[in-house]
RNA sequence: GCCCCCGUAGUUCAGUGGAUAGAACGGCGGCCUUCUAAGCCGCAUGUCGCAGGUUCGAAUCCUGCCGGGGGUACCA
């Protein structure tokens, strides 16, 4: 059963008949077809089937005609089509909205618990639209599953340690002590320590990186290696070195940073290799230049990118020595983190409040609303504990000194599925998995969940399923009604977001400029506003914006994130669903007294009668949202139901038509308005009453 | 190597077993003395990656291949 896929024609559409006829020809057709080629065979079913699939639609058709329960029953192409009374159904659909107000489309309690898990940001990190689209994601299906009759519990899940906040603070300390940052930009400027604390102690590894890379993939530049080397022969003689270098990069052979007996003897060729490279892309781009084809144009970009990545390179020349004692300084560091160090405790804890307040205010701009905040900083001691257990139990065990659970050999597969999970550091330091099994412990003992849905990045599902698996060899239940709600990554047009690079776009950048664009145009669409309404608007349908095109793509889909389209209200975004919802509540609010109901609904319009079914659908849809764990279902909701709204506003006057006319379409406008309302809020979009 | 995801109009994407595959953006042309033009109407563009298979019926399910992205024991 589903609705029947033509405009204008309100019903559902069966398909039953071709199911029946299938079984009552079965045999029929096998003694039929003995001695045809395959090709008739299956014209013959084809054909048989489709007639007898017709001719059981028309006889039910006439049969349920003289029940006379329908506008219409008709049998076409071996479908059954019935077409519904409009007028009851239409004021029955109109009633059920106007009635249940807020409520229309809630689902009936159903009594059970479940915790969706998402946002887990990092301290002393960016928090960027990638971030966004986990939270958008994780709210909206929040809401849904809440509206559909779940017990929601939102949890966030908070990095506030770590590596990554080790290397934050080594870098704060040795680097960056004593600098205050501006007040309302504390967490920002945590973030950018971290990148650099990132840059210089990945620096050795990187630059190698370009090396090993344009070893393999420019042949010129290979060509070019004799003359290069020679040169840093007459300017440095490190000949041990040299040797190094021309034997590793004629065969193809991976460079490794500590295989040098100079320690200055990359800092000495550097500026050699960038030589060559200027004098390749000069040669490319020359070349570009005369004959224009896409495979010269393709190397000289090829060559930007390279010589880009050199010169960023080349700007710190100076931090290649230090690399290796860098490393060995944060190692110390997370020793002062494992040792409890009160100075240094202290000063995570100020830290950790300055990305947090970031944070705090993020949420509240996107009015999201956690009722359980995890932090992972809590749950390490109870993580070690854990392992211990495991290891006792035998269901984890020591192998080359890491704690690790061998997830196929403890289930008995065959093939490599869940493969091996470590789940402490062999030093003793917890891991994410050791923390995340304690937390996965908690959610189902101290709050008693039923089902527990992490909203989480992709490239994790195989690490998810490791923690699912564990918990369920360590024997619990509900591992069953574990699940992994992957989105995809936002990208960049530049290509993937890496705040090492310097790539990243901050949310906050985001929020700023969509808002002060929608404070532009609804400048210019509706100048006569008092100016906090316009602020007010302004908000509502900039981060209605932002967040909609967060939702409006399957969670399996990469986003390419351009802050042009961000930039755009028009066509498919929330503010031509908002724009809908305003026009209607115009129209309603030049009402004195609203018509009471039944409606005179007898002879609608077409547009009329595909807005009343669009709103009937409504609660289906949310259901189905919930079932899918897809806010997408309801993203598509709302615009498909602006857009016939749309189409209604323009074809049907309702303020000047003659009444019952004008009681009924002010019926229909009330209704598309709230379930316009009542959509958007489930994906967390307000639905301003001006524009 | 093995595993997961993606491939649909010039572009970005909906559609996951049913009738004639839809939007938006971009392009061209129209509609504001009538409830807000952030809107509406019209025109153009498709080997639904390729090849088989299952089915009365496949963009949708299965197998193989091609192309792109990701994961694969001490990152999170």
């Amino acid at each position: 059963m589903r609705p029947i896929p033509f405009p204008g024609v309100w019903g559902t559409s069966t398909t039953v008949c071709y199911q029946i006829a299938n079984e009552q020809l079965a045999g029929e057709l096998e003694a039929a077809t003995v001695g045809l080629s395959k090709k008739e065979a299956k014209r013959l079913v084809q054909e048989r089937v489709r007639e007898r699939a017709q001719a059981i639609a028309e006889e039910i058709a006439t049969w349920l005609s003289a029940r006379g329960d329908f506008a219409r029953v008709e049998a076409v192409n071996g479908y059954l089509n019935i077409v519904y009374d409009t007028a009851r159904f239409a004021n029955e659909v109109l009633r059920a909205v106007l009635t249940a107000g807020p409520d229309y489309g809630r689902g009936a309690p159903r009594g059970e618990r479940v915790m969706v898990e998402y946002s887990q940001p990092n301290t002393h990190k960016a928090f960027h639209v990638g971030h966004l689209r986990n939270v958008c994601l994780g709210n909206a299906l929040s809401r849904i599953l809440r509206f559909a009759g779940f017990d929601v519990l939102e949890a966030n899940y908070i990095g506030d340690i770590g590596l990554h906040v080790i290397k934050c603070l080594w870098c704060y300390l040795r680097f960056h002590r004593g600098e205050e940052p501006p007040r309302e930009q504390r967490g920002r400027w945590l973030g950018e320590i971290y990148a650099e604390a990132d840059r210089r102690l990945s620096y050795r590894q990187e630059v190698v990186e370009l090396l090993n890379e344009l070893a393999q993939a420019d042949p010129v530049f290979v060509q070019a290696l004799d003359r290069m080397l020679k040169e840093l022969w007459r300017e440095h003689k490190v000949g041990e070195d040299i040797a190094y270098l021309l034997g590793q990069i004629a065969h193809g052979r991976e460079i490794k940073p500590e295989a040098f007996y100079d320690g200055q003897t990359i800092v000495k060729f550097w500026p050699i290799v960038g030589r060559q490279l200027e004098h390749e892309l000069a040669e490319a781009r020359a070349t570009a230049e005369q004959d224009g084809e896409e495979e010269t144009l393709q190397r000289v970009r090829q060559l930007e990118e390279w010589y880009d990545r050199w010169r960023r390179l080349a700007a710190t020349l100076d931090w290649w020595p230090h690399v290796p004692q860098w490393e060995r300084e944060v190692r110390e560091t997370f020793q002062r983190w494992e040792r409890k160090d009160p100075e240094f405790v202290q000063l995570w804890e100020e830290t950790r409040t300055w990305s947090l307040e970031e944070f705090y205010r993020i949420y509240e701009e996107l009015d999201v609303h956690f009722d359980v905040w995890f932090f992972e900083s809590e749950v390490e001691e109870e993580g070690r504990q854990i392992v211990r257990e495991l290891l006792e139990r035998g269901i984890a065990e020591i192998s080359d000194g890491l704690p690790v659970v061998k997830i196929d050999e403890k289930l008995g597969l065959e093939k490599e599925t869940y493969r091996t999970l470590p789940i402490l550091r062999s030093d003793g330091t917890t891991l994410y998995s050791t923390k995340d099994l304690a937390l996965t412990k908690r959610k189902f003992e101290q709050y008693q969940v039923d089902r527990a849905i992490w909203v989480v990045d992709v490239r994790q599902t195989l690490y998810l399923q490791q923690i699912f698996k564990v918990m369920e060899l360590w024997g619990f239940q509900q591992a069953a009604k574990c699940y992994h709600l992957a989105y995809e990554t936002v990208m960049l047009p530049s290509g993937a977001m890496s705040s090492r690079l310097g790539n990243v776009v901050l949310y906050e950048d985001v929020a700023r400029q969509v808002l002060a664009r929608a404070l532009e145009i609804i400048e210019e669409k509706n100048p006569s506003l008092p100016p906090e309404v316009k602020a007010a608007v302004a908000r509502q349908v900039g981060l209605g914006s932002l967040k909609y095109g967060m939702l409006s793509r399957d969670n399996n889909r990469v986003i390419v994130f351009d802050i042009e389209e961000a930039l755009s209200f028009e066509g498919h975004a929330a503010p031509y669903i908002q724009y809908a919802h305003a026009r209607a509540c115009r129209i309603l609010e030049k009402v004195e007294t609203f018509p009471e109901g039944p409606y005179a609904l007898e002879d609608l319009t077409q547009e009329e009668i595909d807005l009343i079914e669009q709103i009937a659908l409504f609660p289906d849809e949310v259901q189905r949202a919930a079932d899918e764990y897809k806010p997408l279902v309801v993203a598509n909701f709302v615009y498909e139901l602006a857009k016939r709204f749309n189409e209604f506003y323009r074809l049907c006057p309702v303020l000047q038509a003659p009444e019952p006319q004008r009681s009924a379409r002010l019926a229909m406008v009330a209704a598309a308005r709230q379930t316009l309302a009542n959509g958007l809020a489930l994906l967390g979009i307000v639905a301003p009453e001006v524009m």
